[in-house]
DNA sequence: TGATATAGTTAGCAAGGCTAATTAAACGGT
DNA sequence: ACCGTTTAATTAGCCTTGCTAACTATATCA
């Protein structure tokens, strides 16, 4: 066993408990029928806004490629649409359609109402830490550009 | 866009923070050389010790075909062995290998070091800060039976 | 002993990750 | 104005990882 400094072991219990929370979060998303990753790309589309394939998978951290799939299979069950940049008519504009941007808010207010039936059990003093937290966090962490 | 509480909003920041702090710790792993679903079982392997194959399935929240294949494929590459229980001659005890034991080592201080880089730009009140959320959050999200 | 239950594997399918190669459009230097 | 280069997206083809259904082997128990 290696000696941890207090540092990292704090590094070590924020990493798994980011992982045992969200392993739990996302057995509501099955609710959704969506598969995962097309979910997740509904969500950048719909809280990110219109955007190009090469954008939407560099925010999904995936091969253009990958996501031409996934977003084939949006558009299929009519939940994206792909429209040509006229600006650009290389690039192509993907966007939520309704129905998409319904399913989505359905799934996210699912797994935002099971974290929250979980936190109401703490106290506000809790709760406040926790928010504390975030922010501390959010500080260390930089978005990657 | 829907009304949300306070605990809601808490419970949205907490899941997006999450999902964040993730997704930059696992750009980490590729360096491992192992994949993903792989990496994990081992992972479970070395801290959880021996287990039988159905043990390590619902660790990982897998079915047993699925887990079957992945130690399939840590057995071809010397990072975990199969042995029959003596007990219970139906049933097969995984373990990790010395090699597979180091690799897994090596990964978990990666992503830790990293974790650890960022938050060592923190306050020690910040961090402080950090460590009592963890704590709450354990007290929210009690492990699953 | 024989029916049933349990542990694991095999077979076959779908989703989602990749690289390499292709197509079409835009850009840029001469 | 042209031709070479770069860029956006797609296509083709591979691997990993998820699943269910069906099977084998062993254990359990009436």
């Amino acid at each position: 066993m290696p000696r941890l400094t207090k540092i990292e072991d704090l590094a070590d219990r924020l990493h798994s408990t980011a992982i045992h929370l969200l392993r739990q979060a996302r057995v509501q998303d099955s609710a959704s029928g969506l598969a995962p990753a097309r979910l997740s790309a509904l969500s950048v589309l719909v809280f990110g806004g219109n955007m190009s394939l090469n954008d939407l998978a560099r925010a999904e951290q995936v091969r253009p490629p990958t996501m031409s799939r996934i977003v084939d299979a949006l558009e299929s069950e009519g939940l994206a649409r792909r429209t040509v940049n006229a600006q650009d008519r290389r690039a192509v504009v993907i966007e939520a359609t309704e129905k998409g941007t319904a399913i989505l808010w359905q799934g996210r207010k699912r797994r935002v109402k099971f974290l929250a039936q979980h936190l109401s059990r703490l106290s506000e003093e809790e709760r406040r830490k926790i928010g504390d937290a975030i922010i501390a966090i959010h500080k260390a962490m930089p978005r990657q550009p």
